[in-house]
DNA sequence: GAGCACTGC
C-alpha cells in the first residue's frame, strides 16, 4: 500500500519544474538527515527562497509546516489504527451530519484536536471508526480523504497505483477547413480527380472528403451522365452527411442530395448525389450488374473493411475495367492507403490533412494481469490527479460495463463534496436509447465524465470533450471456424490500428490523453498491425450466395483484397448446395434465385422460400423476422437480484422493467419492419401470402426445410448431438422459453433426403429430434 | 443458473 499526496492542476512545464523543486527538496532532507539534524517539521529554514513545496505544491510557509505536521500525525495515527485491536471502539459523532454522512474535513481536524489534547482518552485512535466504514464502504481496496487547507485541496490517496510511462505523442494536424477547400480547388487536386480513374483518397474523419469531393465532382459535372454514389458503413453517417451536403448546397434533402438506405429510400428523380450504405450499393448491383446509372462510386471509410466493403472492392475493380467512363475513388484513414492502391493496380493516392490535436500515448510500465481493476483504477487516478476533462473507456461488453460501472459508484460513494463529481455513462449498442443519449449530455461545470463504452465508441458514435482514454486493449472479436461452421465471439487483444483510432478518440476538442493498459513491448511485439477483415473471420454463407447471383462462379479466384479462407468458401457452397440453392455443378438453381432476394442468412431464406409449400409464408416471416432480429428481444440487462440491490443501493436508478420494456419497443419496431420488407420480398419472388397457423407441423416442417443442418438430437446425459456431424452442443441460456423446435427425425429425410440418409437418423431409444434453433456453442 | 462486440441488407 503506497501514500500519495497528490497536487491540484497543473501545467506539463509546472509540473517538471515541481518535480525538480520536489527532487531537490527531498535529497536536501535526506542530506539533512544524514547529518542527524532533521527536525519535527520539516522546516525549510535553510532556504532562502520563498517557495515552500509540500509533495510538488507550492506553498506559504505556514501552511507548508501545518501540512508536514498534518502529514505525520496522520501516518502516525494510520499506523496506531492498523495496530487497534478492536476498531469500533473508538466513536467520533461530531463528524457525522444527522444523516450520517461523515465531513472529512470535520473528521481530520477533531482528529487534530484529538491527538493534541493531553487530556483526550480516546487519542490513541481517532480515526478507527472512519477506517473500519471506509473499509466497508469501498472494500479495503482504494480510498480518497480529502483535506481542506486553507486555500487550496490536497488529496490523499491510498492505492497501488498504476505506473505510466509517457511513449509519445500522436501528432496532432494543425488544418484550417476554408484553406482545404480552397486547395481542392485549385491545387492539383482538382487535375488528379478528373485526370484518374481510380484514386485512393486517405484522410481522417472530419477532413471534409466525404462531403467536398462529391460535390466538387458535380460541379466539375460528372453528374451529366450518371449519380455519384458515396458509401458509408453506417446508416446514420448517410443520413447525416447527406443532411449536410443538402444543406451546403441549399437543396432539400431527397432532391438532389438524398439518401438510401434499408427500410429508408430517401432519393427522387431528381436525386445525383447519393449517399448510402455499403450493404444498399450490394443489393443494387443484384440489380444493376454494371451500375450503369452511377457515374462515380466513392468507397467511404474503406479502411473499416466491412464485409460489404471487401465485396464491393471485387465488384467495382471489374467493372471499372469495362467501364473506363466510371469514377472510383477509394477514401480511407492514412493506415492502409498503400494496400488499397496495390490492390487498385497502382492507383495513385492523394492526401487530405484532418483536423485532430495532439495525443500524449502512456504505456503501463509493467503488464497489467487484470485489466478491469486497472481500468477502473486508472479512471480514478485521473479522476484524481489530471486536470477535470472526461474519460473514456473501451471495455469488452455490457457485462464488463456493469461490474465496472458498480465498482467505480462503490468506490466514489463514500467520498465527500471535495473530491469533483464522478459521473458514470455505460454506453454499449444494447443499451436503450433512451439510456444512451445521457452520454452526449454536457458535463457539469465541475464534474468529470467518464463513458464506459464498448467497441461502439471506436467507430459508430464520437463523442465531444473526451480528453482521456484508456484502452486496456481488447475487444470481443467475432470468429468463425469453417470446420463446425460454428461463430464465436471471443475476448481478443485489438490490433495497432485499433489502438490507435482509441488514442485518437481523446483528440477531437482539445489535446489528450491515451492510457493503455499494456507495456509499449506488447503493443509493438504482440499486437497485429490490422484487425483481421471480417470477410476472414464470418460464415460466408450470404457472401457466397450473393456473388452467385451476381454470377460470378468461380469464387476460389475472385479477385478478394484479403482472400477468405478456402475452407470457409467451401463450406459455405457446402451448405447452399444442401439447401438446394445451388446445383451439383455449383450453378444457382431456382431456388436459390429466390433466395437471394431476401436479405437474410441462407438457412432463413430457404425456411422463407419453402413456406410456399406448407401453404404458411405469413407465419414464417413472422418467425424469420424475429429471428434475424436477433436475440435482444428476450434481452435482460443483468440479473434482478443484483440489479435490485443495485437500486436500492443507488436508490435513483430507474426500475429494470422499464428498461426491458424500452429496448422491446426498438426491437419489435424493426422487427416488424423487417417483416414488412420480406412480405414485399415475398411479392417479387411470386410467393403467395398464405397463412397456415393452426398446422403446427406444417411451420415445422418449413422450419426444418431451411433449418435442417443444423438439427441436433438430445443425448441421455442432457446434451445434444448434431446429427449430421455428431458435434456435442448446447441449447443458448437466452433460450429460456424452449426456443428449440421439435421435429420428427423422418422429416429430415423427407425434406432433405440429399443430406440426411436413414440411417443418420434411425435411433431407437428416441422419438423426438429437438433441434437448436437458437445459437449453439462449441463443447 | 446460465449470458449475446459491432455493423448491414
Amino acid at each position: 500500500m503506497m501514500f500519495y499526496f497528490i497536487s491540484s492542476v497543473k501545467s506539463e512545464e509546472e509540473r517538471l519544474k515541481d518535480q525538480r523543486e520536489k527532487e531537490e527538496l527531498e535529497q536536501h532532507l535526506r542530506e539533512r538527515d544524514a547529518a542527524g539534524t532533521r527536525k519535527h517539521g520539516y522546516c525549510r529554514d535553510d532556504i532562502e527562497d520563498e517557495q515552500y513545496l509540500f509533495e510538488g505544491v507550492k506553498l506559504s510557509e505556514a501552511e507548508y509546516r501545518e501540512l508536514r505536521y498534518k502529514k505525520e500525525i496522520y501516518e502516525l495515527v494510520k499506523k496506531r489504527s492498523e495496530e487497534a485491536d478492536n476498531v469500533n471502539e473508538y466513536r467520533m459523532p461530531e463528524a457525522y451530519d444527522q444523516e450520517g454522512v461523515v465531513n472529512q474535513e470535520k473528521r481530520f481536524s477533531v482528529a487534530m484536536q484529538r491527538y493534541r489534547d493531553p487530556n483526550a482518552e480516546e487519542k490513541m485512535n481517532p480515526f478507527a471508526e472512519q477506517e473500519a466504514w471506509e473499509e466497508h464502504q469501498i472494500g479495503k481496496h482504494f480510498y480518497v480523504v480529502i483535506l481542506a487547507c486553507s486555500q487550496f485541496v490536497l488529496r490523499f490517496v491510498f492505492e497501488d497505483q498504476i505506473d505510466f510511462i509517457k511513449a509519445s505523442v500522436m501528432d496532432g494536424d494543425k488544418f484550417d477547413y476554408e484553406e482545404m477547400e480552397d486547395s481542392l480547388e485549385k491545387s492539383r487536386a482538382k487535375s488528379a480527380l478528373e485526370a484518374l480513374q481510380v484514386l485512393v483518397i486517405v484522410g481522417e474523419t472530419g477532413s471534409g472528403k466525404t462531403t467536398q469531393i462529391p460535390q466538387y465532382l458535380h460541379d466539375a459535372g460528372y453528374t451529366k451522365n450518371g449519380m455519384i454514389a458515396c458509401t458509408q458503413p453506417r446508416r446514420v453517417a448517410a443520413m447525416s452527411v447527406a443532411a449536410r451536403v443538402s444543406q451546403e448546397m441549399g437543396v432539400k434533402l431527397g432532391h438532389e442530395v438524398g439518401y438510401s438506405i434499408r427500410f429508408e429510400d430517401c432519393t427522387s428523380e431528381k436525386t445525383i448525389l447519393k449517399y448510402m450504405t455499403d450493404g444498399m450499393l450490394l443489393r443494387e448491383f443484384l440489380g444493376e450488374p454494371d451500375l450503369s446509372s452511377y457515374s462515380v462510386v466513392m468507397v467511404d471509410e474503406a479502411h473499416e473493411r466491412t464485409l460489404s466493403t471487401d465485396i464491393l472492392f471485387g465488384l467495382v475493380k471489374d467493372i471499372a475495367r469495362f467501364r473506363p467512363d466510371l469514377k472510383l475513388l477509394i477514401s480511407s484513414a492514412t493506415l492502409d492507403a498503400e494496400k488499397f492502391s496495390d490492390y487498385f493496380d497502382s492507383a495513385p493516392i492523394f492526401k487530405i490533412p484532418g483536423r485532430r490535436y495532439p495525443v500524449e500515448i502512456n504505456f503501463t510500465k509493467a503488464p497489467e494481469a487484470d485489466y478491469l481493476d486497472a481500468a477502473i483504477v486508472t479512471s480514478l487516478q485521473i479522476h484524481v490527479t489530471q486536470p477535470l476533462g472526461d474519460i473514456l473507456v473501451f471495455l469488452t461488453g455490457q457485462e464488463e460495463i456493469e461490474t465496472a460501472e458498480e465498482i467505480l459508484k462503490h468506490r466514489t460513494g463514500g467520498l465527500g463534496t471535495k473530491i469533483a463529481e464522478l459521473i458514470i455513462c455505460p454506453i454499449y449498442a444494447n443499451l436503450p436509447t433512451e439510456l444512451q443519449a445521457k452520454i452526449f449530455e454536457p458535463t457539469p461545470e465541475g464534474a468529470q465524465k467518464v463513458v464506459l463504452a464498448t467497441n461502439i465508441a471506436e467507430t459508430s458514435l464520437t463523442i465531444d470533450g473526451i480528453k482521456y482514454v484508456i484502452d486496456p486493449g481488447f475487444c470481443k472479436m467475432k470468429s468463425y471456424n469453417p470446420r463446425t461452421g460454428m461463430e464465436s465471439l471471443l475476448v481478443t487483444p485489438i490490433s495497432k490500428a485499433s489502438a490507435m483510432q482509441r488514442a485518437g478518440r481523446s483528440g477531437r476538442t482539445g489535446p489528450g490523453k491515451c492510457f493503455r493498459l499494456y507495456t509499449a513491448y506488447n503493443f509493438h511485439n504482440d499486437l497485429d498491425e490490422n484487425t483481421v477483415p471480417e470477410i476472414q473471420r464470418t460464415n460466408l454463407a450470404s457472401v457466397v450466395l450473393a456473388l452467385k447471383s451476381l454470377g460470378i462462379h468461380d469464387l476460389l479466384h475472385f479477385d478478394f483484397m484479403d482472400p477468405p479462407p478456402a475452407e470457409a468458401l467451401l463450406k459455405a457452397l457446402e451448405l447452399l448446395f444442401a439447401l438446394s440453392a445451388l446445383n451439383k455443378l455449383g450453378e444457382l438453381t431456382k431456388v436459390g434465385r429466390q433466395m437471394a432476394e431476401f436479405p437474410l442468412d441462407p438457412m432463413l431464406s430457404k425456411m422463407i422460400v419453402a413456406s410456399e409449400k406448407y401453404k404458411c409464408s405469413d407465419d414464417i416471416i413472422s418467425i424469420a423476422a424475429m429471428l434475424s432480429v436477433g436475440n435482444s428481444i428476450f434481452y435482460r440487462p443483468k440479473d434482478k437480484q443484483v440489479h435490485a440491490d443495485n437500486a436500492r443501493m443507488n436508490f435513483h436508478t430507474g426500475s429494470v422493467g422499464d428498461h426491458i420494456a424500452l429496448l422491446k419497443v426498438r426491437s419489435m419496431k424493426r422487427a416488424r419492419d423487417i417483416r414488412d420488407q420480406l412480405a414485399g420480398l415475398l411479392e417479387r419472388v411470386e410467393i403467395e401470402l398464405t397463412s397456415n397457423a393452426n398446422d403446427l407441423d406444417a411451420i415445422r416442417k418449413t422450419i426444418t426445410s431451411g433449418f435442417f443442418p443444423h438439427s441436433a438430437r438430445l443425448q441421455k446425459s442432457g446434451s445434444y448431438r448434431t446429427v449430421k456431424h455428431s458435434q456435442i452442443v448446447h441449447i443458448h441460456p437466452s433460450s429460456g422459453l424452449a426456443q428449440v423446435t421439435e421435429l420428427k427425425p423422418e422429416w429430415l429425410v423427407e425434406i432433405a433426403p440429399h443430406y440426411y440418409q436413414l440411417k443418420d437418423v434411425e435411433d431407437s431409444s428416441s422419438k423426438k429430434l429437438p433441434r437448436g434453433a437458437g445459437r449453439a456453442q462449441e463443447d
